[in-house]
DNA sequence: GTGTTCAATATTGGTGCCAATTTCGCAATA
DNA sequence: TATTGCGAAATTGGCACCAATATTGAACAC
């Protein structure tokens, strides 16, 4: 038990309720608001929309506020590009360093995965989806790349589990991390950037 | 000529001056100097040091305050694997967009970087040294890469002209950069990563 | 001489208030 | 009816002050 909320909490909680929707893209986020909404002072508040101002999920106008970022097409594809950039080129170090263990875990990830799809349940699978791919970065053992992607993925825009295009891209995602965990097993740098690179491409909004 | 200061001025004032040295690493930035330093309000001068807190050049610890990092070994070369890793796969993306009167813009920019090395002009170089990266990385036409790699430039010890490791190191680097535009010149993407890689290792705090 | 306790000091963090700015609604007018 | 103008309301931004917390230094005990 925690005996008193810390700023970080504060800030987890705000970017949580925007990427589940709670304040949609382009709404105001009043500090009076959200300092009644999360019960934090005012200061913490102006904190904590600074930070999610520089994280690029909200932005601010001088004498207006602050309101949930609506990315546009432009800067979604850019930072698709980067997280296309980091995560293919990780491979090389995920091949070089990765363990066994850390295989077995990764494959576990894959099988709940595919498990969740079968049973519905819509709201694991995305959290599932982010375990499988935050465990497959930390075999490459850079703690700040881990950081860096986490940001970025919150910079697209928000993909909330219950509007997945399809069942079929769902599984077809599935299919792809119990590849990506095969190339990986195999040290197949080549194939797992390939398979990566189609993940993020094709699957932009929804891992 | 502006009327008034905006609270981007202030970051940007701030940052300059820890790179510059202003502020030693592990340092303490308290409010009360700072807001007399650079006359913003305390609001300001709390909002500035969040971003910064934010972009990982200062760190904080409740109820003590904001204090200069010291990015320790680990760290510094996890952030220059990340630039290595953007930076090279960008250069796919170069030699495809870049345009004859970028190269020309990237030649001059070698070229006066190769002048101030001469006139010894060590402030400049620095700076000519940024702006050919930058315009560099705008080859390949993503503003939040390169806003990104920006951020990530600041987040590696601070590298004052005034102590470059030799007059021959820095040479070198103009060297490799013609080497990069004259890669870029004739699409090759292979050398131009290999030279991009070489820069940013050997050179990790020069460029 | 060394270590400990406790008070004085310094700094950050929170709150309430007021000013500046913007937005919104309503009325007046063409 | 559409548009313009004005004033009320809402919101942010800045300031001063107080509370909370951490540091420092001095007195004191051993």
């Amino acid at each position: 038990m925690r005996k008193k909320k810390s700023s970080k909490d504060l800030i987890d909680l705000l970017t949580a309720d925007i990427s589940a929707g709670v304040f949609s893209p382009g709404s105001w986020l009043k500090q009076i608001d959200l300092q009644r909404r999360y019960e934090a002072s005012r200061s913490e508040t102006r904190k904590a929309l600074e930070t999610l101002c520089n994280k690029r999920i909200v932005r601010y106008e001088p004498n207006r506020g602050y309101y949930v970022h609506h990315a546009d097409d432009v800067s979604t594809d850019e930072v698709r590009d980067i997280r296309i950039m980091l995560e293919t080129s990780a491979a090389e170090f995920m091949v070089k360093q990765v363990t066994d263990e850390q295989i077995e875990d990764l494959y576990q990830l894959a099988q709940r995965f595919m498990d969740q799809i079968r049973e519905h349940k819509i709201t694991e699978i995305y959290e599932t989806n982010i375990a499988f791919h935050t465990a497959l970065l930390a075999t490459c053992g850079n703690a700040s790349l881990m950081e860096l992607v986490s940001d970025l993925r919150l910079r697209i825009p928000p993909a909330p589990a219950s509007q997945w295009s399809s069942y079929a891209r769902i599984e077809q995602s599935g299919k792809e991390h119990f590849a990506m965990v095969d190339a990986l097993a195999e040290k197949d740098a080549d194939r797992l950037k390939a398979i990566i690179r189609a993940h993020i491409d094709q699957a932009s909004t929804e891992n």
